[in-house]
DNA sequence: GTGAAAGCGCTAACAC
DNA sequence: GTGTTAGCGCTTTCAC
């Protein structure tokens, strides 16, 4: 059972997995038929369906996507790039687009960059070689040599959880500047005269910082400022609610740049018997799963990560299939989620 | 600046980027040469060497690894397979693999089956269309056509986080049986009488229970159960203890069967006016980056995810590159880590 | 509705 | 060390 009882040729690798060939031979079609049968079956006819369908459970073919991606132009793969998945801010959105590409038969490469630019580019010359149809960035992209190579590279990319007037392709986000803002103005509602923020020092948790201090000057709020370094832990929490107690011992008020570093705020006012919200409101970011089930309940600015994740998927995806798409800017927006905690 | 200057031939289609050939033309060699210079340098000569990087350099050529891929039977893709990266126990076992992959010049592609054994199925076309170079899949492959889909396909395959007589390929993992033992034999020492154990009803989850009863029950100690579904959550920590308690008002002791549903039992506790540890000793699993912080901290069976990731990179790394493989199991083991909870 | 021919971009095999 | 040739497995184009 040797190639195709041809004459010797040069011999070949290969995987030695079934091919269409084999699964066209085995049905009595040509392989383009068969190759419609399976992914356009309105084109051929009933019998033809049935006997390729019949071959390909026979034979346990399963099509080789690589293949057709190079013959195609179109690989069905679709690149995400995230700081890290184990910020758990990112989940929701590395979940949501997974599944919603899924669908699409579309899969996802992931890779991480950690919070750092050079990795980067690095990253991207191994995304650009795989060709994918599509590159979800998480947050915007920065450096010139990244942008030229994505955009000499001609593949569609979305930029998510952030806004820029300026942005590459398609961007699917929010403006951490109104979330600083927003939050500002919920604290003063609450009647909180002495303001504080624990930061993350990624750019775009200095973003939301920025816009939170100048709304608070505005206000005649007095701010105290505590950094911790990215990705953001309940232990860095804990040990800036101390650093920034020291400082000034009168806050009433924190804002943390995620739900997880607040709650290592609420975890060391606990052990040193401050009392949230009473003594101290506190405030999250990223309004993660379990943040609704603390004690007190964490109020936090919700961000609907499965919404982006979707969004992006869908982006892609029409782009892919050659669908215009008239908006390519979407701004999802944030809420405040009104808990016991402020 | 047409094809090459041949005689006009059926146009065609293709991604207009720049190839090898072109490359290959600026620096006037053949395209072989120039794919040597790239993936094998030492086997040309300095000044073909030269030439080609500049080449590239000029053209802002980056290598088709799909066509590449075709051709030699090795796409450099591997996936994985985890229920969900949401259950945040999996997290440090994709980053680690991330990570190593990337180290080696692989990527890695994600595919979430849910808690469903159906969709894995499904999931799982996806994936060997795509013939990756391996396959990492989070606990064992039960479903027999799974398992005979994955043998055909003839991918190297790691199982993690658990271990079985019948390994299909390659395992990286521990006993769920002497977890629940070992949990048992700790809480047995602290001198607890009454145990209790909330367990998500996922498959390993319940073969911790298991154990952890019989191993209870050889020890003459009474047992309490509730479920909860997987993926545990806080919030259904904070219910199944209520329920423990309802079922059972002087249990002293309580495994869940991960982090987060172990705050959420010392959340209820705390709420409740249980003392924790001196009335209700809660004991965690998995780890996670928040207990040694939490208050008070957390007692826990401490998984060493990072190096199941990075083991099961190395097996299939060295599948990929012929290298032989001594020992197919690696039992990573695992660890109670004691602190104040319990 | 079906098929023949060509070729996507690359690398293994075999010369020289 | 370098080049020629063939072909990985599929889908596009064009013809019937």
């Amino acid at each position: 059972m040797s190639a195709s009882g041809s004459p010797t040729r040069r011999p070949r690798r290969g995987s030695g997995a079934v091919t269409l060939h084999d699964v066209a031979k085995l049905a009595g079609v040509a392989p383009i038929t068969a190759s419609r049968a399976l992914s356009k079956p309105s084109q051929v006819s009933a019998d033809v369906l049935r006997k390729v369908t019949e071959a390909v459970n026979r034979t346990g073919y399963v099509r080789n996507v690589l293949a057709g991606g190079l013959a195609s132009a179109r690989s069905r793969l679709v690149a995400a790039v995230v700081p890290t998945i184990s910020g758990p801010v990112f989940l929701q959105t590395v979940q949501a687009l997974t599944d919603a590409l899924a669908e699409h038969g579309y899969q996802l490469m992931l890779g991480q960059s950690g919070y750092v630019d050079s990795r980067e580019d690095a990253l991207l010359d191994a995304i650009i070689g795989r060709r994918p149809d599509g590159i979800v960035l998480t947050g915007i992209m920065h450096s010139a040599e990244g942008r030229k190579r994505l955009m000499a590279a001609g593949i569609p990319v979305v930029e998510t959880w952030d806004l820029t007037p300026t942005p590459l392709d398609m961007l699917v986000g929010f403006s951490h500047g109104d979330v600083g803002r927003a939050v500002v103005e919920f604290l003063r509602r609450k009647g909180r005269k002495s303001l504080s923020i624990v930061a993350g020092d990624d750019e775009r948790s200095v973003r939301r910082l920025k816009a939170f201090q100048e709304a608070a000057a505005a206000a005649g709020l007095p701010v105290t400022v505590v950094y911790v370094p990215a990705p953001t832990t309940l232990k860095s929490g804990r040990s800036a609610l101390r650093q920034l107690l020291e400082q000034r011992p009168d806050i009433d008020a924190v804002f943390c740049s995620s739900d997880l570093l607040a709650l290592g705020v609420m975890t060391e006012a606990q052990v040193g018997g401050v009392r949230v919200p009473e003594q101290l409101a506190v405030v999250g970011f990223g309004d993660l799963e379990f943040s609704a089930d603390l004690h007190p309940a964490l109020t936090t600015v919700r961000i609907d990560g499965t919404a982006i994740g979707r969004q992006a998927a869908q982006f892609i995806v029409d782009r892919a299939e050659g669908r215009e798409i008239v908006e390519s800017v979407v701004d999802v927006g944030f809420s405040i989620v009104e808990r016991e905690s402020a």
